[in-house]
Parts: C-alpha cells; structure tokens; sequence
RNA sequence: GGUCCCAUCGUCUAGUCAGGUCUAGGACAGGUGCCUCUCACGCACCAGACAGGGGUUCGAAUCCCCUUGGGACUACCA
C-alpha cells in the first residue's frame, strides 16, 4: 500500500491539506506500506522554498512526515515535480509518439477569444482542436522556432469510467473531456501530467484526494491508459466547508496549519478533529488517539457529505486533550509552542493545576495567570453586582479580617483557612459567597478565577494581603 | 450555461451497501439542574433531524424516479 500526500508549496500550508495528509498517513500505516510527500511545485509563479519549508514543518507538527520526502529521501525522487522535468518532457514525448498526444501552437490571445465567444453563446468551454490534426513533420518543424504546449488527445466518442472508492462507478461522457494541456509552454507539466506519472512512478496504489478532483479523474484515467499503466484506486475526500458550506477558504475562516499552532491547538486535537470531518469512530467517546484512529480507518467508510469546519468542537476536542496531558507534558507544551511569556517551566509545572481545567487553547494561559505575575486592577464593578444584597460595611469589615486570618494561618491548608473565613462571612451577617467574591475580586482582579486558597497559595500570602486590603479601602456598593 | 458530486438534529455524525431490531442513536453547541467560594471541570436531564413528491414493498431514513437545495469543476493554478 503506498499513498501521498501531494500539496503545491504556494503559501501557507492548509487545513485541507493536513486533513488529506492524515487519512493518506494513516491507510499506508494500517497497511504497512508508504506515505509519500511529494511536492508540486510545477507552478513557478507561485510555488517558494518557504511554503515547501511550512509543508514540512506542519506534518512533522502533526506528527504524520512523509515516509519519503524531499527532506527525507526515498527510492523513488526526486520528490519534487520542478525537479522531474526531464521524466515529463520523456513521457510526452512518448505520448505523441503513439498518438495519445500533440503539440499546440494556439496562443493564450485565441484560447481567450475562444473562451469568449463559447461563454457568450452559452456554449461548454474547451479547447476546439484546432492544432489537432497536424501532421508529425510539420510540428516538429514548428516546434523549433514557436512556442507550444503538449496537449492529450481525447477520443471523443465513447466515455470513461472509474471507480471512486466513496461512490461506486462514476461514468463521464469523452465529449465533455477537454483536451488537457499536458506540458505547458515554459516545458513544464501540468497537475495532470506530472501526478499520472509520478504517481504511477512511485508506485502509489491509491489517490486519495479532495474531492475537487472528481471531474478531472478521467484525464487522468485516459493517461494511464495512454501510457498502458494500471490505474491506482481513486478515493475522493469531501472538501472542507465554511459554514455556508462553500468549499473552505481564508475568507471565512483560519484555514492556515500554522494559524491553530500559533492559536494554542494541539496537534493531537487537529488529527482528532480532522479525522472526525466525514469518519467517525465505533464508539461512544469521539475523543480517541492518532493509533486508535489507525487501528479502525478505512477510506471506504469516510462519508461523503461536506463537511463544515465548526471551530467549536475543536476547541472542546483541545480542552480534552489538554486535560488529559500531566502537569508536565502541559508545561512542555506550553514552553515549547511559545505560550509560556515570562513564566519558566518550574512556574508552570506549580500553577497548572488552577487552569488546566480552563484552558481551551494554550494561548490563553498567560492572561488567565496574568494575576499571578502583575497585581490586576479589580473589577470593582463586577464585585459591586455581585454582592448587591450584602451590607456594605459589614463586607468590608469582613475582608479586613479575612486577610488578618489568612496572614494568622499562613501554611495551612485549604479546610482549616475555608473554615476561618467561613466564621468571619457569618459573624458578620453574610453570605460566604460575598465574601469570597469580595477576596476573589481583590485577589485575581475578576469575578471568575480559579479558585481563591488555591491562587492565594500561588501569589503568596503577603501580596494577597495587600490586594485585599486594597479593596476593602476602595469597595463601592452598586449604585452608591 | 455545461459536466459531475452530494443531501439525517444549528454543527460533526451513527443507521443506507445486505429494507423490519429506528416512537432515528451519539458528540459539540444551547437550555435546566446537581456539585460548588465564582468560573471551569464533572454528572444528570431537556430541546432538536430522515429536504419535498411520486413509486417498489406486507413494511423505506434505507431501493428507484422526479423536483428542490447545496457544492465542485469548467486555466499553459493546483
């Protein structure tokens, strides 16, 4: 079994890709076989070493790198297309020489006119085979002083089919196949050249690829058979969506691998995800590892519906996954991702406890610890409508002496200090709830914070002490 | 316009190939409650879908046809 993975380095690398990429990983693991990354950079306009670099650097994120590579090697490279133009313009050839093939001499100029005028008489588009017929001695003739390009021969009678591994037997009328230019007139291949024989080259047994494929598939089964190959096994993959279910893009949603690395996910929340888009597991908890994924994939069982990319389960799928990291593997984290800030791993591995439980993406750590580095100003507001029913001077009063018994019982534990405080909430007519959101509000600047002995703790008594005292001096009843 | 693909809760999906066990199951999100010093976590409960119409059949979410809707492709980009 050997699959691949086949993205064309022009920028950043996509979601879409790594979706691809996963699936492609995963059948050649089940199977024992080869996961090739092979890099389409055929389009020399746009293709940079940067986006190939980015391509790499993703998969490896993800944990799913090529088997073979242009970083890693193989039997079978090289592994990039711009590098393979000598095996393209060979096999061109040998397709012109057996008629499957013929070079055009059409400039850009009339192919738009055609276009034109076949739009503007509602009219399918496509080459109408004008340099079709022209004879051998003449092209080469021509070749020599004009540009050109290489173009497939479609037989226009009969029809093509193939086999989808989603959908069953998909049938296309040859009429309706153009004549695909196959060597563009800079000498370079097109998608559809360079795939076919490389794919065929390398030995891979099944595309899997997006389903934007499906109506080009039939050029490429007419290469094969120009060329007297076996044909792989085609699995078209639904395309990702945006929530209007148009195919996803940069538009209407972060659609850059890099982006979610930046944005805290962790690798093992995307593979999740990815492979919960149109599979799902037999079992009730649709949180699962990369192995147990491996374990039960099969292309045939991926659904075919579009899928929309909803970034809310992702990022339930990461609090998961982050929860079920040890302290430490989450300070490694947090460390290696550059979401650590001024904290140092020792810090993290102390504090993690108060958010682990919080953090849906590792981005959001430092400001949900912030109070514990830099003295917040409190949300007096919030505090004041909190506490609407209690006694303003009582409460106060209160706080004064909760941080007079936090200083007393400095080093015990939680219940004895809960304790206290609960005594002092009483004695004072309130309710321990106020006070705690009075402390809370002093101690972690807002309403909502982990919980109060736990981040006095980490703050040390003293500064905690002094932001409560803080308050108590400033506290302002709602609508006073 | 042409060709092709697709169609179950708001979203991801199970069930469809081998029609009955489906008064359609799970997950996320939403709502309610429990837990509780707040938030979060966790737990419990609630709400929520077979696009429509014809067939075939004793029986259809499942098979067939039509309609509707959505999507992709229609480049010397991939």
């Amino acid at each position: 079994m050997v699959t691949r993975i086949a993205p064309s380095p022009t920028g950043d690398p996509h979601v879409g890709t790594g979706y691809v990429a996963l699936f492609n990983w995963a059948w050649a693991k089940r199977n024992g076989g080869r996961f090739i990354l092979r890099i389409e950079d055929t389009d020399r306009e746009r293709s940079t070493p940067e986006s190939e670099q980015q391509i790499h650097d993703a998969l490896a994120w993800l944990g799913i790198p090529g088997d073979e590579s242009p970083s890693s090697g193989g039997d079978f490279g090289p592994y990039r297309q711009s590098e393979r133009g000598a095996i393209y313009t060979r096999h061109a050839e040998q397709l012109m020489a057996g008629g499957h093939a013929y070079r055009c001499f059409c400039t850009s100029e009339r192919l738009q006119e055609l276009r034109a005028f076949q739009k503007a008489a509602k009219r399918p588009t496509g080459y109408d085979g004008r340099c079709r017929e022209i004879d051998a001695a003449t092209s080469d003739a021509r070749a020599a002083t004009e540009p050109f390009v290489v173009r497939l021969k479609v037989d226009r009678a009969g029809e093509t089919r193939f086999t989808d591994l989603l959908r069953g037997e998909i049938v296309i009328q040859n009429e309706n196949v153009d004549d695909q230019v196959l060597i563009k007139s800079d000498g370079m291949p097109t998608y559809h050249m360079a795939n076919v024989v490389d794919d065929h080259l390398m030995g891979v047994t099944i595309v899997m690829r997006a389903e934007e494929w499906i109506p080009s598939t039939p050029k490429h089964v007419m290469l094969y058979a120009a060329f007297g190959w076996e044909c792989a096994v085609f699995a078209h993959v639904p395309l990702l969506r945006n929530a209007d279910k148009s195919k996803i893009s940069k538009r209407k949603n972060p659609t850059s691998l890099g982006w979610y690395r930046e944005q805290g996910f962790l690798p093992e929340a995307m593979l999740n995800f990815f492979a919960l888009q149109g599979w799902s597991i037999k079992a009730d908890d649709e949180e699962f590892t990369l192995e147990e994924f491996v374990a039960q994939f099969d292309p045939k069982d991926i659904s075919t519906g579009g899928p929309v990319f909803d970034m809310t389960k992702l990022d339930w799928l990461n609090g998961e996954k982050i929860r079920k990291l040890s302290r430490e593997e989450l300070a490694d984290r947090i460390v290696e991702g550059g979401f650590a800030g001024d904290w140092t791993r020792a810090e993290l591995v102390a504090v993690l406890p108060l958010f682990q439980d919080r953090l849906k993406r590792l981005s959001e750590f430092t400001a949900l610890a912030a109070y514990l580095k830099h003295r917040p100003e409190p949300d007096l507001e919030g505090l004041a409508n909190k506490t609407r029913k209690a006694d303003p001077d009582a409460l106060r009063g209160a706080v004064r002496k909760a941080a007079d018994v936090l200083v007393e019982l400095q080093g015990q534990g939680d219940e004895p200090r809960e304790a206290a405080l609960r005594i002092v909430a009483e004695e004072a007519g309130l309710k321990v709830g106020n006070l705690f959101m009075a402390l809370r509000v002093a101690v972690t600047g807002t309403t909502a914070s982990p919980p109060l002995l736990p981040s006095v703790d980490a703050l040390g008594v003293e500064e905690s002490v002094v932001r409560i005292r803080d308050v108590a001096e400033r506290y302002v009843p709602a609508g006073g």
